[in-house]
DNA sequence: AATGAATGAGCCTTCATTCAT
DNA sequence: TATGAATGAAGGCTCATTCAT
């Protein structure tokens, strides 16, 4: 296996970025076994053996587009979580937490599906799922501190919650249930999520 | 592609039987990608050049595996809801509930990741993943109007209920977060499911 | 990697032995880096695919084409070793015999300096080689005994000759060196080979 | 095939001899086709295009190293034969030349095996290996004449003594056979060699 | 109905060489 | 002169599927 270069100057590292949306566009459009490196390169525009330059090989490249993916869904929900402060945890700003949620699921929808995939199938890719799992845990957990919610079992009950929410951004942006009344849903899961930190 | 000949005499069905034990058991072990065709007919007894008399391609015997698998998680769980006929539905039959459906996932454990994997990556998995969704949700659903459960947006509770139920099996089975408290996991997960249907 | 099977019926054996025969031939046309896996097979007649059916890798093909080759070179020798019997070990015959070793190593000529060259490129053609020299020196230190050639370091002598014996092959084969005289060479190691034996 | 610079300047000439350097250095460590231009440029601390204006391709740097590794092995074999001048060749010189020989082919060892095979791979090192001979044995015969050595077929036994000494320091430095005992290899070796030229 | 040998397309990765800077 | 990023062809191997028997 050659070098991994870790990109200095300004082009290079925008080669690599284009790799990594390149990825992240095939990936999500044709899945991560029905794509070859060679289209992954030419998609992103550069040729098959400078991916190998950038990225150890084509599960590396998974890892950064997931990485990214990553990025993506979460900075929203903590830009959001973030301006809290002083605000108080009711009813109006659960269900607005619920529509940033969904809205940044649907963003980059394309994705979600092959990387819940490959979570379960690549012991790496579980990995990166844990820590993400864990960062967006632990920022509720903080926020929910920082508003003096006292309950018990705290990591529980957020790690229900976050499930919970997962469920429904999934409910939402794949419309997977003929019969199922999303605002119902919506509603619902505010009020259940309301129960767990009252 | 050939056609498919639907087995007719004994041992023909048994032998088609046999080769979804093999996928069951070789899938469920190394997984579907990491499997081919040929590890299956072995397993399974017979030659490779049989299995397409049977099977229309490997997905086909894959489709057939999980629903042997969906069986085999339905079964305990529906003769428990079965045999609730008259009796009260509170805390402690909950609880009973959850226990049966994570022993449920246990006994199946090795395949359930793979299939939980797939139905993210293939639209045949998927579809009979929902059906089997449809058919658990509908049975609860049946049971609950049995006990003269009287909620609105009864649909939606329930489903909420299946994912809640779903994430704690996954939980207890994979064990995935060192830092989680099972037994309370459980306790809180009966008290959010008591609070819906009340 | 997949089982390779050891051919039973009499087509698979002779499937095999076509692929080791093509092997001896493009493997000493072309070299063995130069051959790719493709070629062997279209020269065998056969697809890639079976290819590995029959051999582990690439280099597995090698190495019985190697131990082919070894017979090839090995069987004219030893039926001459083996019809010496009560004969007197003179000039006249170790001249025969090392016109039978020219004349097997002349017939086989086209992979020689390839075996060569590997033997000193990898371990295990090299553990081949070894053990054809094992085989070589050790039917003639048999022979030498039978006809009660009584000197010490026997061993250290027959590896000498043999040395010597392989040299002058390779001289005469491939006709390295212009201003060499092949009678006189042929002379000089006769006169050699027996001074080192009385 | 861009144009093949001489280097003319002190640190041009300087930067080529680093790159032959580090061509003897990693081809005998990890052998000519292990080893990728990058890294022989990395070795010898330029970059991989300037290599390119100093050598053809990777094959002239490698011919070029060759060239360094006879000139390393044979200085210190001409120095001892030129030291000779009127001493008598009898069975104590011999076997000086013999610990000569074995000790300069030790001190090149890594690359040894490599180069014997690229001689029998490569037309080119075949060439230079064969003017290497003619070299040696070059050398050898006109001290033979000078020490008033007179025997018929001199050259044809200046050739055979030449491969004997060869196979004899190969079996010194790379041990290949456990049942053989060097002392007596090497006494047996210097009485052939005696035995050649009386 | 059954066998299992045979097919051949397809993919990841390497690396000698070139070229823009 | 020098850099090192970029190219792209090539090759070993796998495996779902077919087919001769």
């Amino acid at each position: 296996m050659g070098i991994v270069r870790e990109p200095q100057k300004v082009t290079s590292i925008e080669k690599k970025k284009k790799i990594i949306e390149a990825g992240l566009k095939v990936f999500g459009k044709k899945g991560y076994y029905n794509t070859n490196t060679a289209e992954i390169a030419k998609v992103a525009g550069v040729s098959t053996g400078i991916v190998y330059s950038y990225f150890n090989d084509k599960k590396d490249i998974l890892l950064q587009v997931i990485e990214l993916y990553f990025q993506n869904i979460f900075q929203p929900i903590q830009s959001f979580l973030f301006n809290l402060q002083n605000t108080k945890l009711d009813h109006k700003i659960i269900e607005q937490f619920l529509q940033i949620a969904i809205k940044s699921h649907q963003d980059n929808y394309t994705l979600h599906e092959e990387v819940i995939a490959l979570s379960h199938l690549d012991k790496d890719v579980h990995k990166q799922f844990l820590n993400f799992e864990i960062l967006v845990s632990g920022t509720i957990e903080k926020i929910l501190l920082q508003h003096n919610v006292k309950v018990d079992n705290i990591t529980e009950r957020v790690h229900l919650a976050y499930n919970i929410v997962e469920n429904l951004c999934h409910e939402c942006v794949y419309h997977k249930h003929a019969n199922i009344n999303y605002n119902a849903m919506i509603s619902l899961t505010t009020k259940t999520l309301l129960s767990l930190f009252n």
